[in-house]
DNA sequence: TTCGATGCAAATAGTTTGCATTCTA
DNA sequence: TAGAATGCAAACTATTTGCATCGAA
């Protein structure tokens, strides 16, 4: 199983519609800046390999793994540990900013968590897929009425196998 | 997020209607002489880990993980290799006799393929519930239809948050 | 000037692999 | 008796942690 070009991927537009609990909707803000007050207001700094991070997340619009990250900061800033990577990544993600997905067998991939949704892995290829929520109402639905669980649909990719791969 | 009592559970009637494509159905054969035969028809040869593995799998309900079989089957017969057992599964995963789930953060489970279903792991204590796959069977056939990609229920868990940590 | 964040190195969890040896069919 | 399977140790992947130091607010 090999992916090229993990990191790259046209930056998204962005939503500017959507407003959410976590980053202040302040319109004359840009994003990076709604994302350090963020992190400011939850007691932390804004330091370079935070800051590298949340701009190697904004530039992307695909599912980056750590490994993505750690190459792409060190392409930009050369120095930044991969233990502070993950603690960013870490941070970001107690702050509700940053989401990452269990993929199965291959590693944890994140994203803003403002572009978050559901995710099929192909076990053969292990190709992306990305899933709109609303596929996912009826089975969240039902689990939490038979079960009282709330099911956090981009929390795990859904395996199987791609059109390609079946 | 510990969970004691991995290994055991009261072992569930065997399903005597189910007919399965990889298990011969001999009514006069026991359960664990019909995986030996698939077993041998795949080319595999029926040693002491193989059979302890085996007989761990079919005494047991519960998810049980690499190391909860590691420690069942070295309590039954002391040396085998953590290796082997690994090697063990993977080849009874290859034949179609064993299934594994990933469980996000925690580690893979493994039961029979017989008693395949699908499941919900709680982020919070880990605890596991068993899923009926009807409850899959729509999405499963939207993502078919809208993708073509074929979701495999039983390998993945749904992450979420059960009743009590919700 | 405080205390959160960093770099580095080592530790960890879970699993896989290489290789000489053993044992099933 | 061929070649599948094993035990052991080492390797490996992805991630986490301890600790002395640094730097943002």
């Amino acid at each position: 199983m090999t992916v090229l070009h993990r990191y790259g991927g046209i930056p998204s537009p962005r939503p500017e519609g959507a407003a959410d609990s976590v980053l202040a909707v302040t319109l004359t803000e840009s994003p990076e800046e709604r994302i350090y007050d963020a992190v400011r207001r939850g007691g932390g700094r804004i330091t370079v390999p935070t800051r590298m991070v949340v701009a190697v997340l904004l530039d992307s619009d695909r599912h980056l793994t750590a490994d993505d990250i750690i190459a792409e900061v060190e392409r930009r800033t050369p120095g930044v540990a991969p233990s502070t990577i993950y603690r960013v990544l870490q941070r970001l993600d107690e702050l509700e900013i940053v989401e990452h997905v269990h993929s199965g067998t291959g590693p944890t991939f994140y994203h803003l968590r403002e572009r978050g949704h559901a995710h099929l892995v192909c076990n053969e290829c292990g190709s992306i897929i990305d899933l709109p929520d609303r596929l996912f109402a009826g089975l969240a639905r039902a689990v939490d009425r038979a079960y009282d669980f709330s099911v956090e649909p981009h929390h795990a990719a859904l395996l199987g196998r791609c059109s390609r791969c079946r």
